[in-house]
DNA sequence: CAGCTTCCATACGGCAGAGTATGGGGTTAC
DNA sequence: GTAACCCCATACTCTGCCGTATGGAAGCTG
């Protein structure tokens, strides 16, 4: 039952941090303050200890920065793959991802505070390459209801563009929160609005074409 | 032709800054580079002057921000003022909405800046009364165009989140710029989407009406 | 038990920025 | 002309953080 390699001390009553768990700490310090207070002695006291054990860990600040950020967007690929393997129709696909935006997890509340850092050296790269990917999956998803290659962009950029500026009301308390009736009043009109009128569209041109 | 009562030295070849030119400086530093940005030195070394000047007009970097921030306030507020004023029907109106959005205005890019610290004790209140104000604003004009009061309000905040999404995809660099063809074709999906459809939803409840 | 490795504590030097103290040049007022 | 005031430069302290150097406690290894 051994865990990793640094987790030797047993004995002791603390159990030594890893990698992982300056990494994981970090990502869920940039939730709350954002990328720019992630610093080295800030996190060390957070955790309970001294620069001595980040230094030796990580050669630097911009090392964590760089091997969380990969964490992270390691988890959101692995979670849009579950989602492309789940055998959904495209409208519930859709709505999935609708649905998803009102879970505040860590991933969307970490996704922001990627946003507000967009011309960072080590943030955007990554931030590109998960945005991009979102809003494939999104276009993709469009395609197979029925939309033409442009079209299907465009809506995807439209939807991906409501979803984070949601995120962006959200975090200025502006929006019911998800355990209010109104939000779910909400996401029905979002998805009324931009996914069934779509398949309506869709539907439509097949008529069209019968 | 006195402009204003620090502007008395004439025969010198530096025409002494005013508090106007600290807020405008720092309004576009935070454009730039985030409201976290925004340091005393460093705005200091962007107008190539000293500290000295700077903590004669103000008392520090808090009473610079919020100074700076009520001045971006008011303009913002103005030109809503002026938008309202403008005797447009709605569609216009919220055609105009959307289409300023392509606009890179400076006034964009530090709401952009905003956003991205809307936890901040000083940027907080201001960001949520300029964003309610501008829901309310399109709000109104979906009431306008026939909508109820609940769906209206939804509308509103749908097309917000779509204006607040695609600033941030502009900040990442992952969207069509405003001089490429591609962008026309966005804004008009996006007015086709949001506005049209709302316009004909109304219509469309007009004629049950009759 | 001696020796090595792993992981962390302590202490130090260095830098950048905030805020303060003080003086001085230029302008206006009388 | 001189006194007062406006605006800015210089020099200073203080704080927070980075990165490094070094030692030490705990565990495994023979």
């Amino acid at each position: 039952m051994k865990k990793t390699a640094s987790a030797k001390r047993a004995s002791s009553d603390r159990p030594s941090l890893t990698p992982a768990d300056w990494e994981q700490a970090a990502l869920e310090l940039m939730a709350e303050k954002g990328v720019s207070a992630l610093g080295v002695e800030p996190l060390a006291r957070r955790l309970a200890i001294t620069k001595g054990s980040f230094y030796w860990h990580f050669s630097g600040r911009d090392d964590l920065l760089a091997r969380a950020l990969a964490r992270w967007e390691n988890q959101d690929r692995y979670h849009l793959k579950l989602a492309l393997s789940a055998d959904m129709q495209p409208v519930e696909r859709l709505s999935q991802f609708v649905w998803r935006t009102s879970r505040q997890t860590l991933t969307h509340r970490i996704y922001l505070a990627l946003c507000a850092s967009p011309r960072d050296a080590l943030v955007g790269p990554v931030l590109r390459r998960v945005t991009s990917r979102r809003i494939k999956y999104l276009s993709a998803a469009f395609r197979e209801l029925g939309l033409k290659t442009s079209s299907a962009r465009q809506r995807a950029n439209l939807v991906y563009s409501s979803y984070v500026g949601y995120l962006q009301l959200q975090a200025q308390g502006l929006v019911p929160d998800r355990d209010e009736p109104a939000f779910n009043d909400y996401v029905e009109h979002v998805i009324e609005t931009l996914v069934d009128v779509a398949r309506r569209a869709a539907e439509l041109g097949e008529q069209h074409q019968h």
